[in-house]
DNA sequence: CAATAAATAAATCCAATTGAATTATTAATT
DNA sequence: AATTAATAATTCAATTGGATTTATTTATTG
């Protein structure tokens, strides 16, 4: 009945554990500094003292580490805070100019190439539309642009790159046609590592992860993460992708694709199954436009300026609200989430009716026995993969996203 | 957009982040300890030199705590292994003697009290069956009963008893008309916190935790779980229940009801909406045995040992399979788990039945673009629950289920 | 006997803690 | 207004403790 019969039965179970998983003063000492800078950056701005209450560190411990963090130029002290009896304390802060990361977006409508600092802003950005994407295409834009941009910046500047973080869909083959592009046009995609071959091209350390959980990550850490431990995350692009957050972690799961939602089984208008991804994505507002004659350009060029489409966009918020209030009624079946968060490649208009219209069709539905999560606007925008992307180096060598000692890194690193 | 624009405009976001996070060398000592016997315990025996290989400590660290575990009796050395060159290594298993657990089931019609060793070995065991469960009466059946099994031992084994683990169902008083309680029997269960209650007259550590995520956790260690980094679990109990795997470790969620999939919704035989317990729990082949003037108490009597009962059982695991192949199809829509393990308070050929029934209902489903997962038996079986009750106190105390340094314990402790 | 691998003893290193001292402030009292 | 007490932040110096490094011993194969 148990495996634990003893050694002589055992047929060699295959390692699960991690294998490096000892505990050693150097990365002790590693791991203390990522959390002082996450909590730094996670509550704004913390006094030596604060941290050392919220990490359980000693004073004199989170003094040494936080005086060579200060040092090393990626803490700045604040003023200090008076009115309180005893010495005034230093609100100490990250340095936004300490660290800047690239983050690409790709998709199959436009991509975006930004500059990002070490506390989430964009500095820089880039943007192209595309019928559909080629290799070289997106290669050339990558390169050229990182060479734009960094030529805008001081030798000292472009020291303090972190890397690039790629934010890009799984199996661009599947549905070209859907999205127009010529048949097999995007068959050149699946002998394509566009990771290597990026890498190749920028030196800098290079990371890839699917587009909408790196959305869902910009949103954990940018955007509704610090309010909420756990939810299911939607991100409507031309394709509708997603993400999951437990514990306040990305989880992607064994195949990267935990939370990709898209095949989602739902009930269409006719009482058909559908997948979601039939319903909730942009490009099925593209061919209900084309369909009417109505120009769908205005789609792609800038996801914050969006005209008023009129009745069929009325039509598609409907359909894709119906759609997603199945989905999260799905997701809360098996996870009890406490939130569900909406966002997509629009404008905030568009996402705050979307959100209502869910809200309103969730409520229609059979809830007996569910914990219904909140269903909410996400808080980041259109630009959340790109962001995601670039946080991707940030986080890799800076920050902790739990208090995790040595979590392998789930997305490959190359130099 | 972002919300690090600044220390001044920051609404002091809720700490997220675990507030006791800092590593020092005391908790790096505990935590490598942990670690060695978990990797002795999932591999059944490893020599110090294949610790240290594993763990990346070095070999004379693991020398230095190896020595001082077998000091204290948690492990044993076996024979030198011959035949390579160079010294003989020596193997170290777990002591089975060294830690004992009580683990406590307590169901809606029968209770078990266990106790179990340090490899996962029931050493001895009580039952009870009873129409339904009366606070005091379960009171009475764990105190007695752990005195009984107590006396059984001598003064040097009693001391090892690491402490008592309890799985017991959530909100008992729903559906008690349903399993054949009274009206209102169970309402005063509402009041009772059985964890207090019983920490109040045992001398040891009292551990709670859900009934299904309980015999979950116990697949997870002594079943398929080192095969399977992630799986959702059912179990058929009285009621079903499930629990999740996710990275090799449990998720029990925000609410601790994670993976509970028993309020799921599933289309029943005639096209009707119907919550998954609704179909696939025994207390529904109860009443179908009792209708056609069968005598159901059988079931209760033990799980090991049930007759066939024919046409009222073929239907319900056909009608169960339907259910579960439902189920798993919506688990595997949200996250990408590698199997859907199926276990019950059932013998195992029931189990087996049930499980070739659900992979051919599956099989009839809709499955673009779901990663399917595996369909599975468990492995532990009936006693699943108590198993993984009783792992709990061991687990608070010698092991670590995932590389995590200090994770905080989810279920609460009471001395 | 040479090569190899396991195991361990001794010395060294390094980061966190402890305890004491310093500094800057507010609060209370004269 | 001046003085004193209390409080809190920060840091210096010494100590602690566990991991690593280096070197040695032991046991085996070929």
């Amino acid at each position: 009945m148990s495996s634990l019969d003893g050694p002589e039965n055992m047929p060699a179970p295959p390692p699960i554990l991690n294998p490096a998983g000892g505990a050693n003063q150097v990365r002790v000492r590693a791991y203390n500094e990522r959390l002082v800078l996450s909590l730094v950056r996670l509550y704004g701005a913390l006094s030596k003292a604060d941290i050392a209450r919220r990490s359980g560190l000693s004073a004199q411990t989170v003094s040494v580490i936080m005086r060579v963090l200060e040092k090393e130029g990626l803490l700045l002290r604040g003023d200090p805070v008076r009115g309180r009896v005893g010495q005034p304390s230093i609100p100490m802060h990250l340095n936004p100019d300490a660290v800047y990361s690239f983050g690409l977006k790709m998709g199959r409508r436009s991509a975006d190439l930004v500059l990002m600092d070490f506390v989430g802003r964009i500095r820089m950005q880039l943007h192209r539309t595309y019928a559909y994407p080629l290799p070289h295409e997106i290669l050339a834009f990558v390169t050229s642009g990182i060479q734009e941009l960094e030529g805008r910046l001081d030798e000292k500047q472009r020291s303090r790159i972190a890397g690039l973080g790629i934010a890009a869909p799984f199996e661009l083959w599947n549905w070209a046609e859907e999205v127009g592009a010529p048949a097999g046009a995007m068959e050149v995609w699946r002998d394509v590592d566009l990771q290597t071959d990026i890498a190749a091209r920028v030196p800098h350390p290079v990371f890839l992860q699917n587009d909408a959980t790196s959305a869902c990550g910009a949103e954990l850490v940018f955007g509704v993460g610090p309010s909420y431990p756990d939810f299911v995350y939607f991100f409507i692009g031309s394709f509708i992708g997603g993400g999951i957050v437990l514990n306040s972690a990305i989880f992607s799961g064994r195949t990267g694709t935990a939370g990709a939602i898209g095949p989602l089984p739902v009930r269409g208008k006719n009482g058909e199954t559908k997948q979601l991804l039939e319903i909730a994505s942009i490009f099925v507002l593209e061919n209900m436009l084309r369909e009417r004659g109505i120009d769908p350009e205005p789609l792609w060029y800038s996801a914050d300026d969006w005209v008023d489409f009129g009745e069929p966009m009325e039509s598609w918020i409907q359909d894709t609200a119906k759609a997603l209030a199945q989905a999260i009624v799905a997701a809360a079946s098996i996870v009890d989430f406490s939130a569900a968060v909406i966002d997509g490649g629009f404008p905030a208009w568009v996402r705050s009716r979307v959100v209502q219209a869910t809200i309103d069709e969730a409520a229609k539905l059979d809830l007996q026995g569910v914990v219904m999560p909140e269903i909410i606007e996400g808080a980041v925008g259109a630009q959340a993969r790109a962001i995601g992307g670039a946080s991707l180096p940030i986080f890799a060598r800076y920050l902790t996203d739990q208090n995790v000692l040595f979590k392998e890194v789930d997305h490959a690193e190359r130099t």
